[in-house]
DNA sequence: GTTCTAACA
DNA sequence: TGTTAGTA
C-alpha cells in the first residue's frame, strides 16, 4: 500500500492543477474553502496538490457540470470516502427509527442506495452520476 | 512570473 | 464566478 502515499504527496502548485482540470483558480481555491478539497501547504502559504486531489477535482468539476451545488457535492463525495459498512448506515431498531426526521431517511437511503452499487460494480464515477439526479 | 487573500463600477 | 488590488 505505499502507492497511497504516492497519490497523497503534495507536488504541483494551482497553476498545474488548472490545466489538468480546466478549472480556474478562483474554483479551485473556492470548492477548498468549502472543504471539498484540503490541498498541502508550503510554508509560503502557497498550495500544493496531490494526484488525489487532482482526481477529486476532476470529480468535482463532474458534478458540477450535472448541476449539483457545493452542498450536494459533499454528500456524495462523503459517501464515497468512508467506505461506511452496511450495519452502520442500516437503521437498526424501531426506537432508533422513531427518532429521524423524512431528511435523515432520504439521506440514509441514498447512501444504502450507494452502498449496493458500490458493492456491485466496484467505485466509479457512473455511480456517482446515477446518484447525482438525487441531489439537483 | 506565479500565487495568495479579500473584496466588488 | 469573474476580476482586480496589493503582497509575498
Amino acid at each position: 500500500m505505499s502507492d497511497d502515499i504516492r497519490r497523497n504527496m503534495a507536488l504541483f502548485p494551482i497553476g498545474i492543477v488548472m490545466k489538468l482540470t480546466d478549472l480556474t483558480a478562483r474554483q479551485i481555491r473556492y470548492y477548498e474553502q468549502n472543504e471539498l478539497i484540503q490541498p498541502a501547504r508550503t510554508e509560503g502559504k502557497q498550495r500544493l496538490f496531490s494526484f488525489n486531489d487532482v482526481d477529486r477535482l476532476l470529480e468535482i468539476k463532474a458534478l458540477i457540470e450535472k448541476g449539483l451545488n457545493i452542498a450536494g457535492i459533499k454528500q456524495v463525495l462523503q459517501m464515497q470516502e468512508p467506505a461506511v459498512a452496511p450495519s452502520e448506515i442500516t437503521v437498526t431498531s424501531e426506537a432508533k427509527r422513531k427518532e429521524l426526521s423524512e431528511k435523515d431517511l432520504h439521506q440514509l437511503l441514498k447512501q444504502q442506495i450507494m452502498y449496493r452499487n458500490a458493492s456491485r460494480y466496484g467505485e466509479d464515477a457512473l455511480i456517482r452520476g446515477e446518484l447525482s439526479r438525487f441531489f439537483h
